[in-house]
DNA sequence: TTGACACCCATGAAATCCCATGATATCCCA
DNA sequence: TGGGATATCATGGGATTTCATGGGTGTCAA
């Protein structure tokens, strides 16, 4: 499984290029798609990103759903259609499409955020302001992270 | 497995051709039969697309139930019986029939929408309301992915 | 002979490849 | 453990390829 942490900020250049982190690209390293995919978050102004193992669970969770049945359809579609495959180039940069940087207000500087399975690109402004808003809720409200079954 | 992931909008020439995405056409090579094999969604108005080894295994998984279902043999005589196979021409392009072309209301332009293990291929405008409605009925069934057996 | 359809080629835009660069981080050996 | 030698990384930009698209031509069958 593909684990992701950390923070990072890279640019972003004319062509919209930006390096994933070196770090990131090892733990997608072997996948059956050599890049990330990635969508609009709808919580955040952020993109969120995983590997191809990641969506491959989906899928095969997603068709434990009657085919063809409203649920099945619904639930691909929302989760299928508006994710991006974006390959790798040679040297670990991807291409971010003009849809998502607009979604996460992304112009020059693109900051990826660890966040476990899944990973997120963020504005790094914007970034620093969900942070701060985020610690102040989980302090506010104790979070904390529930016991695991064990390891499995 | 052949997987589908995003949304394309491609044009429909005078001819009936259209490209297939080629991301689409990726996760679609080295199968038996270059192409696709499509047939009418009976729910949508749109047209259901997979690769031929997603048919072969639909027609096996068909083939254990339908002594006991009449519903599952319905809908596999529905699926068989109108499915079309569509083959790419040297540049990745399909024709598609008239009929289908009817069926989705497709006149110049096909969104190629990616389901995870299908894809459906929509008039863009009538895509965007399904979409939609998708969302909403989604969110408001909380409709979930069924948890699986744990990450591994 | 007239469509329908497969095959071929041309084109512009966009994405990708490839190489060069400087800055860090890492290694290695005294 | 210091400090030069060596990788690794992120980044820039030109060259090349891919892709979607348009249109022509040949072929086979009704």
């Amino acid at each position: 499984m593909a684990v992701f942490i950390g923070t990072f900020e890279n640019k972003v250049d004319q062509k919209g290029r930006v390096s994933v982190p070196a770090v990131f690209r090892q733990s997608l390293a072997g996948l059956s798609f050599s890049g990330i995919v990635a969508f609009r978050s709808h919580r955040a102004d952020a993109i969120e990103g995983c590997g191809m193992d990641f969506m491959e669970q989906m899928i095969s969770r997603v068709s434990e759903i009657d085919l063809f049945s409203e649920t099945h359809d619904d639930l691909a579609t929302t989760i299928f259609s508006d994710s991006q495959q974006l390959a790798f180039d040679g040297t670990g940069r991807i291409m971010l499409p003009q849809g998502f940087r607009e979604h996460a207000g992304i112009t020059d500087r693109a900051a990826f955020v660890g966040m476990g399975q899944l990973f997120q690109i963020w504005q790094p402004d914007a970034l620093e302001r969900h942070k701060a808003a985020a610690r102040d809720r989980a302090r506010a409200q104790r979070l904390t992270i529930p016991a695991g079954g064990g390891g499995r």
